[in-house]
DNA sequence: CCGTATCCTACCAGATACTG
DNA sequence: CAGTATCTGGTAGGATACGG
């Protein structure tokens, strides 16, 4: 649980403070499955079944409070058509695609760094 | 634990893979004490004690194994100058100077839309 | 000053089953 | 199709004590 000062509107972040917003914030957005998610809203909005099938791994439960989480920081927005078969679609919000741009030349790094990176991890096997 | 293909160098990074490395990396890269203590490596190498203070909450257990999943990727090298009493710097590599670029944009982004980032949590109390 | 080594717990997140 | 609800094990990480 975190608390916020009486006059929010006169602090600025600082990530290094214990009790700043930004913290808990960062630990929203930096999460495993939020940062693939934000990742695979590419362009164009995304229904829930193409992120299940896009980001590999990631179980309905997760992909579900991710996106809960990101549309409380109006990261995200959830349209439903209100159809029925259900039609939901999940669209970035312009702040949405500003954090995406910062999110995706951090993942492309890691992508491109990959095998210098891993070097070090001789706990990775080979083995099948 | 993950598992490496038989040729790692045939592989390009996707991070939307389940068993991609970068995966695994990113999740590392990506926690909470990393992206603060790559962060608090500003400029010039910082010593134990000093990252232990500037990264408000971290223990030393986390400061000490962070620090060393950093330095088993070459983000960060550990310079030990076998003094007594003991001083040891640490000092981001090309690469973690590289990657930390990515970081202090994104810890930045958040804190500077922090407030409006925050609205959506009422669990977020204003009480002392 | 710069760490290790243990113990211990809260929460994260996977598995599974059910619904409009 | 797009979720919710519940149970449960594993583990991240805090607290504490000790060591070179």
């Amino acid at each position: 649980m975190y608390r916020l000062p009486e006059d929010p509107s006169q602090i600025n972040g600082n990530v290094f403070h214990n009790d700043c917003p930004a913290r808990f914030l960062l630990s929203k957005i930096a999460s495993k499955w939020s940062l693939l998610t934000i990742d695979a809203l590419d362009g164009r909005p995304k229904r829930n079944g193409e992120l299940l099938r896009q980001v590999e791994g990631i179980s309905q439960k997760m992909l579900t409070q991710t996106l809960k989480d990101l549309e409380k920081m109006k990261i995200v927005v959830r349209v439903d058509m209100k159809t029925v078969p259900p039609h939901v679609e999940y669209h970035l919000t312009f702040k949405g695609k500003e954090l995406r741009e910062k999110i995706c030349s951090l993942d492309r790094w890691v992508e491109d760094n990959m095998l210098e990176l891993i070097v070090g991890h001789s706990d990775l096997s080979l083995i099948s």
